[in-house]
DNA sequence: CTGAAAGCGCTAACAA
DNA sequence: TTGTTAGCGCTTTCAG
């Protein structure tokens, strides 16, 4: 009758789980010596421990985590939510917090939103479901929903990839860090506008699809108009972004405004796409027309000509949110100002480079 | 006393769980009727599902997930494991099996090996003390303890990416979706002999971080030798794949191999930074040298000259996996022959076109 | 240092 | 249709 019995040779029909009192009993042990010998060995006699370590072993036996958790209250998973993978940015986030993060025994429950709050909202629900002890989100723009459920569950927050500004009330939800769109836009605009460019194009995908691309380009036509140029080149596309993308919209906008001597594009992927249309079509970049990305994935130094785009530190914000979080968890880290981690402008040979009396600007 | 009595106000400074307990007496029926009509709406009337539903709404009740699955010995996570996020290939295969498996009610739970079998073996002990469902691992050469592992959690595996071969005794593990990567290899050089190109080269990573890329090269090899053709001329890197370890690897491809009309890379990415640096040092591709990719990722297809490579259908095999995965669980599935989805040849302009003969046999 | 009892939040099984 | 009881596998008390 004893559950046990059937443990040993696999033969059963029956899948029998290995549970912790299938390796105490093995190891002549109560159950609970088998936890702290497994858990905190230093709190087991020598011998005691060795028995249950072996019998463990030799009975494959894996704790259940579930199990676990739920008796200890404690929360094991981290779950975090990109808007997407093909990105290589979100990846290099994820591997950021990869480093530190596994180590310290959480588990990361992956989640892609597709630039979709709705689809946010649905993962964040899911996952609130297997008590997280914290979570990381992308961006600051959530749905009301979200952050009711998230402000319900009471758990940790980190905000990653934007920036709260002091005037935005009610943001961040708890952690952030990150950096501030508008001002890459505006910093886009003072240096394609010092490298002598008048005509300054900005593409992307549609505004619902990316708020963060949004308030790139509301920073752009800002710093447009406070010199006096024309902020009306726009292109967008409803597709989600890839090389694909990147040509039509240099074609639209080529025809649209022929006049036009450089445009800024809404991320790496699209840029390399609309400098290969212009290899194809044989305008000379940066002579003819000025090509700019953002983000500088690996490719960006490797097109002919080497694409002029915005770093952001991705890995280091990674690295960043998982140290708060730990910190946070920690409980060592109380309320906390949002943090910049800034960004940089990298001048390649997609554009004009800027005259010397201006570079100390960028 | 109530442990419900301190939930209505989050002023509390004490984080209380919500329960199903508490949204059963807000509601004012037993705790299982709220199960019930939270689970399954059509066992309760409408009055009490109503007021079931409501007070969870209110409560910002969410169902403790790790709970749920203890109590009905349901797993509810499954572990995909893949080598690498950073190619396209494995972000698109999830893309395949989270249009079926989420739904299903399934949690994804995202682990990268990096190519590592120990890094592999580590994740399954993870995810396997998180009462999965099933699992799926990329390709089909895991750690002896693994393997162990495996068998006795008694969990249905799908390996993806890779094809078990009869001869190959013991594998699969369980079910098997993929391709012969040694097919490849014979076919990529039944291909590039046939367009007339006789100094042939294969460059890739290491042997040992791929073990799929070993099986093409030597599949490469051995159509080499029935064809009399050499077949030493490789090129092999000990760093992940890149756009640099790719320039890197045509470089030293050509200071030692002068002569070699043609290049075979173990994935797009390598091809890609070898065009680049083709078109750096001015080397015609293919008047001069051929090359060619696998995988066919986005920027095959719009590099100039577009790249020749191998298109495998991994949305396909990511979908075809979360079927069969789906069809097991529900336990209309026994075992199963390996399923080859096979691969493609996709002839683009870095190499000669084939000559009329033979197309067909591509 | 070791053990026994209680219970985490939920649902299967049974009873009403 | 609804409620009660028991227990999933583990760890937290609290005793020895």
């Amino acid at each position: 009758m004893s559950k046990a019995e059937a443990l040993k040779p696999p033969t059963g029909r029956k899948r029998q789980r290995i549970t912790i009192a299938d390796v105490a009993k093995q190891a002549g042990v109560a159950t609970m010596t088998a936890s702290r010998a497994l858990n905190r060995p230093e709190m087991v006699s020598d011998e005691l421990r060795t028995r249950v370590l072996q019998a463990a072993e030799e009975l494959n036996y894996i704790p259940d985590r579930a199990a676990g958790g739920l008796a200890s209250g404690a929360g094991l998973a981290l779950p975090v939510l990109v808007p997407t993978l093909h990105h290589s940015v979100y990846v290099q986030i994820l591997e950021g917090l990869e480093e530190t993060l596994p180590e310290a025994g959480y588990q990361l429950l992956l989640g892609s939103t597709e630039y979709s709050r709705e689809k946010e909202e649905k993962l964040v629900e899911v996952f609130l479901g297997w008590r997280p002890s914290g979570i990381i989100l992308s961006g600051i723009d959530h749905s009301e929903r979200t952050t009711r459920l998230l402000r319900a569950a009471g758990v940790p927050v980190v905000e990653i990839m934007d920036l709260a500004e002091p005037e935005q009330t009610g943001l961040p939800l708890d952690l952030n860090i990150g950096f501030s769109h508008y001002r890459v836009g505006e910093a886009v605009v003072d240096y394609l506008a010092g490298c002598g460019y008048r005509q300054i194009a900005s593409a992307g995908t549609l505004t619902e699809l990316d708020p963060r691309s949004v308030r790139r380009i509301q920073g752009f036509q800002n710093a447009l108009r406070r010199r006096g140029l024309p902020h009306h080149l726009i292109g967008r596309s409803d597709r989600p972004s890839s090389l694909a993308v990147g040509r039509d919209l240099l074609s639209g906008l080529l025809a649209e405004h022929p006049t036009m001597d450089a445009v800024f594009f809404a991320n790496d992927e699209l840029a390399a796409g609309a400098l290969f249309e212009c290899q194809r079509r044989g305008i000379e970049v940066p002579a003819h027309l000025a090509i700019m990305g953002f983000s500088d994935e690996e490719i960006a130094s490797h097109l002919n000509p080497a694409l002029t785009t915005v770093r952001i530190p991705r890995r280091e914000m990674g690295r960043l949110a998982a140290d708060l979080l730990l910190a946070r968890l920690g409980g060592q880290l109380g309320p906390q100002a949002p943090i910049d981690v800034g960004f940089d402008i990298v001048q390649r040979a997609t554009t004009r480079s800027l005259p010397r009396e201006l570079q100390e600007r960028v």
